[in-house]
RNA sequence: GGCCCAGUGGCUCAGUUGGUUAGAGCGUCGCCCUGUCACGGCGAAGGUCGAGAGUUCGAGUCUCUUCUGGGUCGCCA
């Protein structure tokens, strides 16, 4: 039977209680992890958010009815003890911090009775998601997601301080907002008030924060909600976290500072790792060339090599055609791996096959300074020797090499790097390794569109300095963005946007807009343009990635309190759902009611 | 939309070339136990093997379909 707490006032969470408050009365409250009966003596182990303390009972200081009363205790009953605080009789648990001292129980309130729950509730779960997801109230409960959340909690804090010492002002944008239809789906909401017209929900708030720099704000940052209605993955939720700004007056150089000493801040006030400042940059040909992705892990090397001037000759067709239709052939050393058997090789092909290669051509080099390869009767030794100097090769090295249109090639040998590296163990989650990525390319050419699509956003900025080549090669011209990368994984970008009406107008162009287009779209932000804006530029960072990375783990799902699964759907809450007729109907939406996806 | 992996008591798993009554550990329940902390001892309950169809004398095991979850490619301005 569930009992009021009236009277009882908690004093201490667990863990705060320490050995200096022995002999002292506390009151604490919370779940029961773990009891242990030893006949007339039982112990539990309470549970909060801080962590564990050991109570004991004695029929001698609680009194018989209070000792019947523990004997009914069952794992996640919620309680209340008074109690005193003891050094331990018996030995010390090491393994809790407050191992050393316990409270022996004077008063017990069971506060509420739990059924057992579904899954233990404890640290490193072996239980599978579903169920978790399902029963995620509980899966709150575990100390690992706890610690995840209270570290996400300190990130937020620490950005909010941060920032808000530099200057910024914390402002919020609306959440129901026009629908942009460029780049990603939008989740839409229609309108009861306007039959057929619909809002959308935010993928980011970049229009609003240049207006706010139109308006003279200056500095603004947002910790804010985005939703994409795209295919999820173990870094995708459809709904997320952007710790969001913008600032006037600034270039590139001026918020990759104050965004570098912003994560110098949350590394070392969270997890006590200092990180060198300045972080590295590179641009993305660099990139690019170098490890065959624009967000390159670099906690290892096996770094690419475009050997297509040594190959052109060749007799392998497969590396002259790829050359001749424009591509190249370019190759990574996994140095130690030439023994790799030909099973894995075979495994390492396929997996390049799903990256779009035709193949994988590779050369492993014995000890003995001979060579073991799939193309080696194709070239000459002459050739071979060539190939193998080109790529710093070693006896016991394996050279793994694409031929292919230049996205192919990166985009093989970057995942196959990542994938020999993950194999190997080479990727330490403790190993910190930053990067800023600029120089991105403006444009990129849509195939199925047949057209130029903006690679960041169309509101990006091109470098001064090619501008000219807008018209006659617009493939060619960088764009002023910058994308941070850490450990491989993209967790910010951003870029200096365009002020000038007229780069934007042409900007439009480019991408297809008609004016009318243009003007009905974007329409508010061209018409703000006219009437005086400050050079700004902004950068937005995923929260959830920033604290994956900063807490280790393999998923954004495990630092968001209540995340979607692959389908984008809620297994607690079972949304989305089918709604009412009369729901559809008060929006106008004709009532195409399908099966329940759920019967 | 494509490809790959997984699904067996509440949880995590084992289950041989298809062959009696599907096992284990943990958990749960009952009894015993005064220093446990992976408490211990004795005993017990608990399974449509994700679902459907097929092959077979016989299917947890083989085939097909499907559902659920995960990873990934496409997609993510």
């Amino acid at each position: 039977m569930a009992e009021a707490m009236k009277g009882l006032k908690r004093t201490h969470r667990c863990t705060e209680v320490s050995k200096e408050l022995c002999g002292t009365q506390v009151t604490v409250m919370g779940w029961v992890q773990k009891r242990r009966n030893l006949g007339s003596l039982i112990f539990v182990d309470l549970r909060d958010r801080s962590g564990l303390l050991q109570i004991i009972f004695d029929e001698k200081d609680i009194g018989a009815e209070g000792f019947d009363k523990a004997g009914t205790l069952r794992s996640e009953y919620v309680i209340a003890v008074v109690g005193r605080v003891e050094m331990r009789e018996g030995a010390v648990n090491e393994n809790l911090k407050t191992g050393e001292i316990e409270i022996r129980a004077t008063q017990l309130r069971i506060l509420s009775e739990a059924e057992t729950p579904p899954f233990p509730i404890e640290e490193n779960s072996q239980t599978k998601e579903e169920l978790r997801l399902k029963y995620r109230f509980l899966d709150l409960r575990r100390p690992d997601i706890q610690r995840n959340l209270m570290m996400r909690s300190h990130v937020t804090t620490e950005v909010r301080k941060f920032l808000t010492d530099e200057g910024f002002l914390e402002i919020e944008t609306p959440v129901l907002i026009k629908s942009t239809p460029e780049g990603a789906r939008d989740y839409l909401v229609p309108s009861r008030v306007h039959p057929g017209h619909f809002y959308a929900l935010p993928q980011s708030p970049q229009l609003f924060k240049q207006l706010l720099m139109c308006s003279g704000y200056d500095r603004y940052f947002q910790i804010a909600k985005c939703f994409r209605d795209e295919d999820l993955r173990a870094d995708r939720q459809p709904e997320f976290t952007q710790i969001d700004m913008e600032l006037s007056f600034v270039d590139v150089d001026d918020v990759i500072d104050v965004n570098e000493r912003l994560l110098a801040r949350l590394f070392k006030n969270i997890l006590g790792v200092d990180i060198p400042l300045p972080i590295q940059r590179m641009t993305w040909q660099e990139a690019m060339d170098r490890f065959g992705s624009d967000k390159p892990d670099l906690r290892f090397g096996m770094e690419l090599h475009n050997v297509s001037e040594i190959v052109k000759n060749c007799g392998f067709s497969v590396f002259t055609n790829a050359l001749e239709a424009g591509g190249s052939v370019r190759g990574i050393n996994a140095a130690g791996q030439g023994s790799m058997p030909r099973k894995k090789i075979d495994a390492l092909v396929e997996f390049a096959k799903g990256y779009g290669a035709k193949g994988l051509a590779y050369l492993a080099i014995n000890p003995d300074g001979s060579y073991k390869s799939s193309f080696a009767k194709f070239m000459t030794e002459e050739e071979l020797h060539a190939l193998v100097e080109a790529m710093a090769g070693q006896p016991g090295d394996l050279l793994l090499f694409a031929a292919d249109k230049n996205k192919v090639v990166w985009d093989v040998l970057g995942a196959l790097r990542i994938e020999i590296a993950k194999n190997l163990g080479l990727l330490k989650k403790d190993d910190y390794k930053f990067l800023w990525v600029t120089e991105f390319p403006l444009l990129e050419w849509d195939e199925e569109e047949k057209r130029y699509v903006a690679m960041h956003h169309p509101f990006t900025m091109m470098m001064e300095e090619d501008l000219d080549k807008l018209d006659s090669d617009p493939g060619s011209v960088r764009a002023k963005a910058y994308d941070i990368v850490l450990n491989g994984t993209e967790i910010g970008g951003g870029s200096v946007r365009i002020f000038q009406s007229d780069i934007q107008s042409k900007m439009f162009d480019m991408l297809g807009f008609t004016k009318e287009k243009a003007q009905e779209q974007f329409g508010f932000l061209l018409n703000a343009f006219k009437y005086g804006v400050p050079p700004h530029a902004g950068l937005a960072f995923g929260l959830d990635r920033l604290v994956m990375l900063m807490s280790g783990s393999d998923s954004i799902r495990e630092v968001i309190a209540f995340p979607k699964v692959k389908d984008a759907s809620d297994l607690m809450t079972d949304a989305p759902s089918l709604v009412d007729d009369r729901q559809l109907e008060e929006l106008s939406l004709a009532c195409t009611k399908q099966k329940n996806k759920k019967l």
